[in-house]
DNA sequence: GCCCACTTGGCACGATGTGCCATATTCGCA
DNA sequence: TGCGAATATGGCACATCGTGCCAAGTGGGC
C-alpha cells in the first residue's frame, strides 16, 4: 500500500489518470440520467435520449453500456457491492465474527444511508423499483445485480465457514435473498431510509429469518398459536 | 366440474375449442424450436430463424412471445406452475400437511420426472441453463419466470400460514430460491434427473435447509466442528 | 513539442418489436 | 348447409436497438 494522506478528497490508491477519472464521471452521469428518466417515464425512454440528455453521442453510450437498460445497473448494485465487500474483509482478519452476525452486520451497514454516495443510490433504486412492474426489461437487470451478487457471495462465505459447496449455494443465495427482499419491501412502502421500518432493520430481521430458519411456517391460519396476529415486530 | 370420461385422451373441462386448441400446439412448437434453437446455437438464433423453423411468420411469433427469448418461458415455468399448483390443491383441503412438509413434497414431485410433459420440460431446461452464460436476455426469463412464481406462492402461504405479511414474503422468497438453485444445480452437472442427484433430491434437501435453518453456518474455515469434510450428504 | 494510445462521434447496417391492413379460417346461429 | 361475425395469420412499413467500422480529437509518456 502506497503511503495514505490524512483527509483530503482524493486519495484512491494508485490514483487514476485524468482520462480514467472523467470516464467515470461519464458513466455515473450516465447512470443518474439514466435512472432519472427510467423513474419518470418508463419504459418508453429512447436510448438515444439517455444519452444526449446525459451529454454524449449515443455511440458513446454503448460503449459504456450494452444495452439502455444496463446503465443502471451501477446504481442499483452499490447497495450489494458494498455489502460483499465489506463481508470479504471480515474474511481476511482473523478474529471474524460468526457467519451469521457477519452477513447480518454488513448487510445492515450496507443498507444504512449514512454516507452520500449509499444514500443517493438508495433513493435511485427506490425509484426504480417502482418503475419496474412496468418494464421487465429494468427488472431483469435488478435480478442480474442479484445473481452476480450470489456468485460473488460464494467464495466469501466459502471461507467463513468452510461449508460443503451446496450448503454455500444454499446460504449465498438465502442470504441475497434477505438483501433483496429488504430493499423491495422497503421500496414498496413509505418509510424513511433510516427509519425502523427502513432497509437496514428489514434486512436484518430477514437475514435473521432465512438464516436461522423461518418463523410462521408452523402456524396455521385457523388455530390461534400465537404468531398470527403479532402486531409488533420490530 | 363437468362429468370425467374415464381415460380418453382430451378431456379438459370446458372443450377448448379447435382454434384454441391449435394455438396451444402453436405455441409449445415455437418454444421448443426456440429452445433447441438457443441451446445448440447460443444467443445468435434470430427470431425469424425460431419462427421459420417453426413454421410460422416473423409477425405471428410475435403474437404469441414479446421478445424472442420469452418463448422458452413455458417450457421453464414447467416445474414451478406444478409445484405452485399443487401446493394451492393442499391449501384447499382441511387435513392439509404442515407447511414445510407440504412445500417439500410439492416441490418434490414437481421435480420428479415421471410423466411426459414434466420430463420433457426438464430436459430442455437443462439445455437451456447451460446456454444462459453467454446469454443474459434468456437468464433474464428464468428469473422472471421465478419471480413470478414468488408472487404466485404468496397468497398460497398466506392461506396454508397466516403468518404476517413479512414473513409471507421471506417464506416465498426462501422456497422458490430452493427451487431454483436445485434446477440450476442438477442441471450443472450430470447426474440423471430421477437419481440421488436429481432435481427431487436436491431441492427436498435445499427445501428442508432454508424453511428449518442454514447448516453450516456455524462452521469455521479453521476449526473442525464436523460439518467442513462431511462427504456423505445424501 | 511530438508521437502513440485511447476515447469519442458519426455513419451504415442487420435485427428487434409494433402498428396497420388484407386475407383466410373458424365459430356461432339459423 | 349456408351466412355473417370474430379472430388468427401474414405481409409491409417503421421506429428503435445494438454493433462494426472509420475519422477526428484529446490525454499520457518521452
Amino acid at each position: 500500500m502506497p503511503t495514505a494522506p490524512r483527509t483530503t478528497a482524493a486519495h484512491t490508491p494508485a490514483r487514476p489518470s485524468l482520462t480514467e477519472r472523467r470516464k467515470a464521471e461519464t458513466q455515473l452521469e450516465i447512470a443518474r440520467t439514466a435512472a432519472a428518466l427510467f423513474a419518470e417515464r418508463g419504459p418508453g425512454v429512447t436510448a438515444d435520449e439517455i444519452a444526449r440528455t446525459a451529454g454524449v453521442a449515443l455511440r458513446t453510450f454503448y460503449r459504456y453500456f450494452r444495452t439502455k437498460e444496463d446503465a443502471v445497473a451501477p446504481l442499483l448494485a452499490v447497495g450489494v457491492r458494498q455489502w460483499i465487500d465489506d463481508l470479504a474483509e471480515a474474511t481476511a482478519r482473523p478474529d471474524a465474527p460468526p457467519t451469521r452476525a457477519a452477513l447480518e452486520q454488513a448487510a445492515r451497514r450496507a443498507l444504512t444511508p449514512t454516507d452520500g454516495p449509499a444514500e443517493e443510490a438508495l433513493r435511485w433504486t427506490r425509484g426504480l423499483l417502482r418503475a419496474m412492474p412496468g418494464d421487465p426489461a429494468l427488472r431483469a437487470v435488478w435480478h442480474r445485480v442479484h445473481h452476480d451478487s450470489e456468485e460473488e457471495l460464494q467464495p466469501v462465505l466459502a471461507r467463513l465457514t468452510g461449508a460443503d459447496p451446496l450448503d454455500v449455494r444454499l446460504a449465498a443465495a438465502a442470504a441475497n435473498t434477505a438483501m433483496r427482499v429488504a430493499v423491495e419491501e422497503w421500496a414498496a412502502g413509505d418509510a424513511r431510509a433510516d427509519g425502523p421500518r427502513g432497509p437496514a432493520e428489514l434486512v436484518a430481521r430477514g437475514m435473521r429469518a432465512l438464516t436461522a430458519g423461518l418463523p410462521g411456517l408452523d402456524g396455521r391460519p385457523d388455530g390461534a398459536d400465537g404468531r398470527n396476529a403479532g402486531p409488533g415486530n420490530g
